[in-house]
RNA sequence: GCCCAGAUAGCUCAGUCGGUAGAGCAGGGGACUGAAAAUCCCCGUGUCGUUGGUUCGAUUCCGACUCUGGGCA
C-alpha cells in the first residue's frame, strides 16, 4: 500500500482515489464527470452490471455523450452469460488503476455495488483457489431434496462461528459458505484473515451523494419512463431472446427481470413499468444500507453536488 | 327505485362461533468476503364506514343510513 500510494501521488499529484457512491438514480455519473475533468482524470465503474456488455439502458451506463467528454472504463467487460464477481471486478480493477497511474491519469471511481465498493478500499485478496461449483451444486440437489437442516448442521460442526451470524433463511449464503469453507479447507474466520493480510491496495476516499427519500424515488420513477422512451423494452427483449440459463447472473438486473412475464404474457406492461419502479426503489435503499456503513465515506447533499469539492479530500 | 355483495393498516384482503385484530405488498431499519441490481433478518394501534339497538361487553349479531361494486327495472 505504502508504495503505491507514493506512486500514486508521484504520478498524479493525489494521494488517494476518490470512490462516488450513491444510490442509483442519485446523479453519480454527471459528478463523477464534472470531477474527472476538474482532476485530469478518467472514470472506472464499480458497478455488478455494468459490466455486461449489451445491457446498457437498463443498467444506466454511460452514454456515448458522456463518453466522450470523459473516458470511462470497467463497463462491458463480458457477455451477460459470462460469469462475474468481486474477485473478477478487483482484478479487472487493479489492473486499470495500475493502466492509468502508467499513463498519469487518476483513477475516478463511480458506482453503486457497495460489494465491488467494500471490497476495493479493504483490499480483500481472494484465493486463487477457485470455489469447487460442483460442491455447491450438490448441495443444492440436496436442499432441493431434503431442506436445509442438514446442510446447515454441516456447517455448524465445519465452522460455527459462520453457522451463527448465517441465518439459516438464507439458503444462498448457508450454502455458499459450506462449499467455500470445504473447498479451500479453512474456515470463515481463517478466510477472512488470509484475504485482509495485505490491506487496501491503494488509499481511497470514498463519497456518497445523499438526496431526501422521496424526491430520490420520484427521480427513479421519472428515470424507468425515460428508460422505455430510450428503448428499454427492446433490450430486455434482446436479453429474452437468449434464453440464457436460468441461473445467469445477468438475468437478475433490475430493469429486465421485470419485463419477463410480459413477455410470457403473464401481466401486462403496465405492471411490468410499475414492477420494476418498485424494485428499483427497494434497491437504492439497500443500496444505502451499505453505504452508510462504509468506513470513513463523505455525504455529498443533493444540493452541492454542482460545486462540492471532492479535490479537496484527495 | 328495487335486489345482492362489500365497507378492517398506505394498498389487497383474512379474521374475530360476541371479550377492541393479522397476513402479503408498500414503507422503515439491518446484515453482507467468489451470483450482490442477488440473498436474507428485524419492525404492524388501526375511530375494524356512520349511527341506533340487543348485551356485563359489539369491529363481530340486528335495524337504519352513507359510500363502492354487480344485477334488475
Amino acid at each position: 500500500m505504502e508504495e503505491n500510494a507514493q506512486q500514486l501521488f508521484a504520478l498524479t499529484g493525489y494521494r488517494s482515489i476518490p470512490v462516488i457512491c450513491g444510490p442509483t438514480a442519485s446523479a453519480k455519473t454527471s459528478l463523477a464527470i464534472r470531477v474527472a475533468r476538474e482532476l485530469d482524470g478518467q472514470i472506472c465503474c464499480c458497478d455488478s452490471m455494468q459490466i455486461y456488455k449489451h445491457l446498457s439502458i437498463g443498467t444506466a451506463k454511460p452514454t456515448r455523450e458522456e463518453c466522450a467528454l470523459v473516458p470511462h472504463h470497467l463497463i462491458d467487460l463480458v457477455e451477460p452469460d459470462t460469469s462475474f464477481h468481486v474477485a473478477s471486478y478487483l482484478d479487472a480493477a487493479y489492473t486499470k488503476i495500475e493502466e492509468l497511474l502508467d499513463s498519469h491519469i487518476l483513477p475516478v471511481f463511480c458506482g453503486g455495488t457497495g460489494q465491488y465498493v467494500s471490497a476495493l478500499q479493504k483490499g480483500i485478496s481472494f484465493d486463487e483457489a477457485p470455489v469447487d461449483h460442483e460442491l455447491e451444486e450438490k448441495y443444492w440437489e440436496k436442499y432441493r431434496k431434503d431442506g436445509i437442516d442438514d446442510i446447515f448442521e454441516k456447517l455448524r460442526v465445519i465452522d460455527p462461528k459462520a453457522a451463527e451470524k448465517i441465518h439459516p433463511n438464507n439458503t444462498k449464503r448457508v450454502i455458499h459458505t459450506l462449499a467455500l469453507c470445504e473447498s479451500l479447507g479453512k474456515t470463515t474466520e481463517e478466510i477472512h484473515k488470509d484475504s485482509n493480510k495485505e490491506g487496501p491496495r491503494y488509499p481511497f476516499t470514498l463519497f456518497c451523494i445523499d438526496w431526501p427519500r422521496d424526491e430520490l424515488y420520484q427521480r427513479i420513477n421519472l428515470r424507468v419512463d425515460q428508460m422505455m422512451n430510450d428503448g428499454l423494452l427492446e433490450e430486455a427483449k434482446w436479453l429474452y431472446d437468449q434464453k440464457y440459463e436460468k441461473n445467469v447472473t445477468a438475468l437478475q438486473a433490475i430493469g429486465y427481470k421485470e419485463f419477463f412475464p410480459y413477455f410470457d404474457n403473464r401481466c401486462t406492461l403496465e405492471e411490468s413499468i410499475s414492477l420494476l419502479k418498485q424494485h428499483t426503489r427497494n434497491y437504492a435503499k439497500r443500496q444505502l444500507t451499505w453505504f452508510r456503513h462504509l468506513d470513513g465515506i463523505h455525504w455529498i447533499s443533493f444540493e452541492h453536488i454542482k460545486d462540492y469539492s471532492v479535490k479537496s479530500f484527495l
